[in-house]
DNA sequence: AACAACTATTGACGTCGACAATTATTGTCC
DNA sequence: GGACAATAATTGTCGACGTCAATAGTTGTT
């Protein structure tokens, strides 16, 4: 009988949850959560995207984006613009408030992380991050 | 700027997420969640374990413990048993139906992992399980 | 005997993620 | 060009999850 911590699947489950405390810890204080951090860092690497695109490259269902968006634009780091060639959509944009602070809290966001990986050296960390990287690019498209 | 799956942490984040639904998914038909399996998981290496013990090593909330074990009661596959030598504990053990289940279902759960990991061969899935064995060993224990 | 510490339990609360339904708009098909 | 399917954003709902506070029963200490 393998044990508790023996499958792979697990592991990944219990570290996962792990790091979202640890990445929300971080954030408390600037009152945004992991999401909201995750679709801000998208944003900066974007001009602009729909809410539906968001929902399909983040993961998470349009319904979330809703409020993640509303949040961040109640903090003007994000705004919404009409999209010239459909009424539906909206375009979401990050502003310059937002851009400042990705910059503010980049490092913080890092140390979250290093936490994390504590127990791993440099080249142990890039291992990892590569297979995770792997995994990430075909389960999560 | 960083990429959205820059950091390493995101990508736990992420992926021990997509994790636990895949084992969710595996385990629906049988009523049972993630959490219930890793409680029988955990059982099936020890003789049997205080609820107080489930909790600190399982990282659950010692309230959330209770209506995990009342379930694995409900369905026969676990039991508590007064503690001989103190009255306030009871002792969870192991069912042999709830033994036998875990034979039935442990391919499924292999299975479950197998998918998530697709994408990486033999000797990258050892290295991966390595890298995070490290990491919880000082961080969920 | 009094009191602090511990075990299991219950209850409350906020968050998170998944899903159905709605509204407004666009594209398609005959 | 008019009916109808498809799409974007939104709202509402629901179950699961994690955390915390409080309680009852029991043990250890002094």
């Amino acid at each position: 009988m393998r044990g508790l911590h023996a499958d792979t699947g697990y592991l990944l489950y219990r570290i996962g949850l792990r790091s979202g405390q640890l990445f929300n810890a971080f954030l408390q204080e600037s009152g945004l959560r992991l999401r909201h951090y995750a679709l801000l860092r998208f944003l900066a690497t974007t001009e602009g995207a729909l809410q539906r695109e968001l929902s399909t490259r983040l993961g998470y269902d349009p319904s979330a984006i809703v409020g993640l968006v509303d949040d961040l634009e109640k903090l003007g780091f994000a705004a919404r613009r009409p999209s010239p060639d459909d009424r539906r959509s909206r375009i979401v944009v990050l502003t310059d408030d937002g851009r400042a602070f990705l910059r503010d809290t980049d490092e913080a966001g890092l140390r979250a992380t290093s936490t994390l990986l504590r127990p791993l050296d440099a080249t142990e960390r890039d291992t990892l991050h590569t297979l995770l990287q792997r995994i990430a690019e075909t389960e999560l498209s």
